[in-house]
DNA sequence: TCATTTCGTGCAACCAGGTTGCTGAAACTG
DNA sequence: CAGTTTCAGCAACCTGGTTGCACGAAATGA
């Protein structure tokens, strides 16, 4: 390529680069893809769609083990939904810091199907019955999204 | 929310037959089957653990037909998890007896990975961002089970 | 009770999502 | 720049779940 010399002045530039380097995981070209897939919907994607973001040329296998190195390492978390397969979301800032934010609350569409990410809500407390004790609260609301009632 | 016995017609005396009545549905051995594995247990069945409940001898194709048709018919509802296998429980009464109860509360254990269903507890009210307005809650509730807390 | 219609059953084959085992090629470390 | 570690990529495989179709069993009606 060319031999231009990287206009950083700072350690990292790159985002996503700076991402991995938090977490201490290589930086790759295929890691740094799926990072930016990630981050520029504001929904969950699956394996799949993520797989047809990143564009042909892509190993299915190597994007698997991408995305469950980066759930171990709490730079993703997995959307539950209705349906059997699984959903990928770029963890919020808060999320990544603690060791893992632990309540999540997405919103399904029935309409466009996308699955988002309300990061702003909060689960209230809810009382179990005796001996039951939660660790990580999963809320799905289904529902019509904003777009899809207002007609944009 | 109590539960109160309903009515019991004189005609039929088997409850799964009954729920078939009670739903349009024709009376098969395979149903009747179905029924009875996940009434016997406090937990959601995956597809498989359905599958050899029943025994060897029973079609899977069948099987999953007959979930699809029951889950239509509100005699059992899709119990959402963490895995991308979908995991079924038979409707409580309130359940069936409205179109559809759609406020679900279930806790997995970490342990023994059986997903319970809490019909008693109710999910709180959750104030959504503008626009959004759900019509069905499924809440999961992670951690260890009173059973596998205490041991027993 | 029997004939007819309807619908569930079961087989084969198929599909999508996801996972192993392994080899070679990159990325970090000294 | 050499050595170690880890990731990428291929082939093959597995599980969960689904179609299309022919047959057999339930409901319905006389």
């Amino acid at each position: 390529m060319s031999m231009l010399p990287p206009p950083v002045p700072p350690a990292v530039a790159d985002p996503f680069a700076r991402l991995l380097l938090q977490h201490n995981l290589r930086q790759t070209p295929v890691r740094r893809a799926v990072l930016a897939a990630l981050a520029g919907r504001g929904y969950a994607l699956t394996g799949a769609e993520i797989e047809a973001a990143l564009g042909p040329g892509t190993d299915r296998i190597t994007l698997y083990r991408t995305l469950k190195s980066f759930e171990q390492n709490g730079l993703i978390h997995r959307v539950i939904d209705d349906t059997d397969v699984l959903r990928y979301a770029a963890c919020s800032v808060e999320c990544s810091a603690r060791a893992h934010f632990d309540n999540h609350v997405h919103f399904k569409c029935a309409v466009c199907t996308h699955t988002y990410c309300l990061n702003q809500v909060a689960i209230p407390p809810v009382t179990l019955p005796p001996g039951f004790e939660a660790e990580k609260r999963d809320l799905l609301m289904t529902g019509i999204c904003q777009a899809c009632r207002t007609g944009a």
